[in-house]
RNA sequence: GGUGGGAUGGGUGAGUGGCUGAAACCAACAGUUUGCUAAACUGUCGUACGGGUAACUGUACCGCGAGUUCGAAUCUCGCUCCCACCGCCA
């Protein structure tokens, strides 16, 4: 959520920052701007009828202390005509301040002058490659026929069982599973993040703090009896964590990261690359987050990529960085980078990690703040994929395939336990 | 699911209608004292929004939402959450 006052003094900046992301907000920024008028007109008469009731209501308490009943009596008729103003102010304000706030939530994070615009992912920046595509002698498989040669996955029996896009993980598929997490986490700590254990459901106001809420209503499970919400990533529970913290001072740097399953509807999106891992409902994730001072996110975002770098690196895989344009960012972010890896079987790329900055825009609807001298300044929040599982393991089965059966990455086999599936 | 208790500032916790934005203590911060550390003493010490260049000032907030009243942390109603015990389950 952009804050009001930025709105109030940059408007112009913030209309052609928006424009990358291929949004008009002219006509929105005017409205809000005209509420947070009316807004302040009406709080302004609110304060000042408000301070005369408090007023007169102090008077009529020392004369009824000094005895003086018929003068309290007469102060009390004045009081009539005020509350019924006051009353009518009350709304008006509420009113207002709904309206604003709606305003406020549905409108998208601004995105950082790097960021170029672009109208989808045909237009985002290739930045970095490395690694090389494997060459086969022979015909490469797709993952979705070595799972099932191998009885890795069992996609069938999930839908048995639950239904499309929640795979069974069976014998070394599941311990390649159960190896990946802890490779990543393993190495999230390494790098001096804080593992943490989340609950996989949050309430309402945790949707909204991380913005999920209202822009994704419908892409989380929801359960109603409980009003709870399943977490389509930990990125919910764990910033959450610092929803309404005011951090004691500026001299702050936190690093969290946390295995969780996660959630995800994909409403919408069926038929279209959701074949065998390309996309589920329920996958595993490493997340990382961050909570840092505005001055040090630029840093901080260059330290998750880095370290997203050196994940890929260890599990042999050829990558690339691709710098979003606007209009294929998130709702939330001012600027994202995504990881894809290339499949060499089904010969094309894999988006297996984001990494995002947020600025402000998170730590606005969370509350979270640190303080500066006297001055409560936002903090700014990072967070990114480290890594999402699926994908990995396509690549995985799908790069390192031999005539013999599939080479476990070097970095990987202290975890698996077994070097090759076969 | 049943019964009972509770929700006040960073923490503990007082406060049953006006003098309470809120005692006291602890923590924190600044200073004085001190050979150092410690102790002691003094001061500061919530958040948000509005107005003002500023000093400052107004308003709101004692879980949330309504209500009673000239006036509510305090009274009434509804809700949410938490704790304890019992039951059930892992």
């Amino acid at each position: 959520m952009l804050e009001i006052q930025r709105i109030r003094q940059e408007k112009e900046a913030i209309l052609l920052a928006l424009a990358k992301r291929n949004i008009d907000a002219n006509q929105t920024l005017d409205t809000i701007l005209q509420t947070d008028q009316n807004w302040r007109m009406a709080k302004t008469q609110l304060d000042q009828v408000a301070a005369e009731m408090n007023q007169l209501a102090r008077s009529i308490g020392e004369l009824f202390k000094s005895g003086q009943q018929s003068e309290a009596n007469a102060l009390k008729e004045k009081t009539t005509v005020l509350k019924t103003q006051e009353a009518d102010l009350k709304e008006q304000v509420s009113t207002l301040e709904n309206k604003l706030q709606q305003l406020l939530y549905t409108l998208p994070n601004i995105p950082n002058e790097a960021v170029v615009q672009g109208r989808d992912a045909e237009d985002n920046q290739n930045v970095f490659e490395a690694g090389s595509i494997p060459q086969f002698s022979f015909t490469a498989q797709p993952h979705w026929d070595l799972a099932k040669k191998f009885k890795l996955i069992d996609f069938e029996l999930g839908v048995k069982v639950t239904g499309a896009g929640f795979p069974f993980y069976r014998g070394k598929g599941a311990r390649l599973q159960r190896a990946l997490i802890q490779f990543f986490l393993d190495e999230a700590i390494a790098a001096g993040y804080e593992e943490f254990i989340s609950p996989h459901m949050v309430n309402e106001a945790s949707g909204y703090g991380t913005g999920q809420l209202p822009d994704k209503e419908g892409q989380m499970y929801y359960v109603q009896e409980d009003d709870f919400y399943l977490i389509p990533t930990a990125e919910v529970p764990l910033t959450n964590i610092y929803r309404d913290v005011i951090l004691p001072d500026a001299n702050f740097s936190i690093k969290m990261c946390g295995y969780t399953p996660c959630f995800r509807r994909e409403a919408g999106s069926y038929g279209k690359d959701v074949r065998g891992l390309n996309r589920l409902h329920q996958f595993d994730k490493v997340e990382i987050v961050r909570i840092e001072h505005p001055d040090n996110s630029a840093k901080a975002l260059d330290e998750m990529i880095d370290h997203v770098k050196n994940l890929l690196e260890k599990l042999e895989l050829p990558y690339r960085i691709l710098r979003l344009c606007g209009g294929d960012m998130g709702f939330a972010s001012a600027m994202t980078y995504d990881f894809e890896v290339y499949s060499a079987a089904q010969e094309k790329w894999l988006e297996v990690s984001s990494v995002s900055r947020f600025d402000t825009f998170q730590s606005n609807r969370l509350k979270l703040r640190f303080k500066d001298d006297k001055k409560t300044t936002l903090c700014h929040t990072l967070n990114g994929s480290a890594l999402a599982l699926p994908r990995i393991l396509a690549s995985l089965l799908e790069n390192h395939q031999t005539e013999n059966g599939i080479q476990i990455p070097k970095a990987l086999q202290a975890y698996t336990g077994f070097s090759v599936i076969n």
